[in-house]
DNA sequence: TTGTAGGCGTTATCAG
DNA sequence: CTGATAACGCCTACAA
């Protein structure tokens, strides 16, 4: 591999003429330009970006820190990140916290390690706290889907709490009364937020919390099966319900329609998130639209604002979620 | 942020000595260790990765490669490299190609100008010999879900041809004869071995291929669609479908659906991949089962295996599809 | 077991 | 506009 060496000495200039002109920034003359370029081309020269990252202490790579790699909602989130910034010449580098606080500062730990410009967070299970104090360190760091107070110009967020409302409301209006609750982890932001909104939708139309109907899971689809499966064993009526997210809404249904009701006539169910394969499953799951992939975008375009100095018009830094009105709700009949 | 030489003045030792205590190779003797430890803890000392990346021409660090961030083949592809490298105690750098030649080709500098100490590719775009070329370079490559000839060491592959070949195979089976493809981009190496996989059938059960139940479409959901729309114009009968992957399967069964079939009792069709909406689609996918968190976990042991020296027990380089029988086919019936 | 010194491939600050 | 030369933070012979 060529070093930046050999090509100066193949053009017959100094290290620093070269360096210049791959960086195009300091003045060179279109003859010694010339020289310079063919020779990089004669030795097929790559810049080594990891002795540019040390010598500039820059990275021109932004650190993306994502929960997991698989799943529809992580998938759509950092390709809104990558396509925004692989656009603007940067690339990204990507590493998993997988909701575990240890595993989430030793990726943030990495990412920095590694000169990046700054990083993108999606965690879970560090607290404010941590990241108030992250956030003074010399790397600038950036929170998707989670809002944080005294961070909030470095936030780009869901309101959460608005979408379990209209998710709860929606039934509501569909002449639900009894209506049952999946949620997320509560440790999660996001999961307890949505809680919220459901309470609040039930409060506003003078239903008092029931306990037994309320559950919450992990998330996952297993989770939904769990969650219906606790809900129904409490001999508790209910004719909706609400899920934390599309995947467990999805293990509900399945575990639902086994025990032999039928979807959506004897339950309305509502999701969250609007994953992709919210419109595969039978009944099209009525959901929450969670525009991830928008807000990944976002991040990427705040990063290139703040750090690159780019200009980025359209800043939206809380995203209104949205009811999307499928078939697996209907209106109550009894 | 504190630098090995801060370390060592406060350890009271050389700046070797305390590079020694961070890697652990070297001895030293336990009194200096201790008073190194020390001296790190209290300065809060992170090595900084890009110097030692530099300084030792290794990362402990692979890149990885894909053709996007998002989407279940890539998600199940990702995860598997990552937990098993990280637990490992690796980090990966992930970039994408997108399936465009020179993107590809931007993503593999990248990497190897990151000092990856082994880059993991799915790659569709680029060449053979251009991978053959690569591999002579110092940066180790491995590749995933793709054969090279002359790569076979370095290649974790699914036997694609075979799956396209169970795929038309069962619906032979079940009586079939007029059976539809809807393949993918035929420039994939994935795509063409499936659909070679389909004529096999049919040969085997003296059926002629026929051009007119034929179409590449472009993986997607959409491409599904427009397929099938394709074929019914065709007005030619078929009452099977063999598709290049799920997301097409799922697009065609809507479509047709919309058009007025009862599936599968009007048509019977056959996906690929296995992803995890499969099972969501109505009527549940029969379709082939591609493992391909396990091909990424393997690609992962490969290099830890022949990278790292790690004692990997399980090599498994080609694997083999199967099929999953579920409610999307059915015995022909007239 | 420990220290010294040269080098990894660039960038950046000076003079010239 | 161009060329030395000192960093950047760490690794690694080679000596001691």
């Amino acid at each position: 591999m060529a070093t930046i060496y050999q090509v100066s000495e193949l053009a017959k200039v100094s290290l620093a003429t070269v360096s210049r002109v791959m960086n195009g920034n300091a003045k060179v003359s279109d003859k010694t330009r010339e020289k310079v370029l063919l020779a990089m081309k004669e030795l097929g020269y790559r810049p080594n970006s990891i002795a540019q990252s040390l010598a500039s202490s820059r990275g021109n790579s932004i650190g993306l820190l994502v929960s997991e790699l698989h799943g529809a909602f992580f998938g759509e989130m950092m390709a809104g990140v990558e396509s925004e910034l692989r656009s603007a010449g940067k690339h990204i580098i990507v590493t998993t916290g997988h909701s575990i606080e240890e595993k989430e500062k030793e990726g943030i730990e990495f990412l920095i390690s590694r000169n990046c410009d700054a990083i993108i967070l999606h965690v879970e299970a560090v607290s404010d706290e941590y990241l108030e104090e992250l956030s003074k360190g010399k790397t600038p760091i950036f929170i998707i889907s989670r809002y944080v107070e005294n961070l909030a110009e470095q936030c780009i967020s869901l309101d959460n709490e608005l979408g379990g409302y209209l998710a709860t409301k929606s039934l509501l209006d569909l002449g639900h009364t009894d209506i049952a609750c999946i949620a997320g982890p509560q440790y999660k932001f996001d999961a307890k937020a949505r809680f919220e909104g459901y309470k609040r939708a039930l409060a506003e139309y003078n239903i008092t919390f029931n306990e037994e109907l309320f559950y919450s899971a992990d998330f996952k689809e297993t989770g939904g099966s769990e969650g219906i499966a606790h809900l129904m064993a409490q001999q508790q009526e209910f004719t909706g319900l609400v899920c934390g997210n599309d995947e467990m809404a999805s293990g509900a249904m399945n575990f639902a329609r086994e025990r032999g009701l039928s979807l959506p006539e004897d339950l309305s169910v509502v999701g969250f998130d609007d994953v992709i394969f919210a419109r595969y499953i039978h009944p099209k799951l009525t959901t929450i639209l969670n525009p991830v992939n928008e807000m990944g975008r976002m991040a990427a375009k705040l990063v290139l604002k703040q750090i690159y100095q780019t200009k980025e018009q359209t800043i939206q830094q809380v995203f209104k979620p949205s009811l999307i009105v499928r078939e697996s709700t209907q209106l109550i009949h009894r």
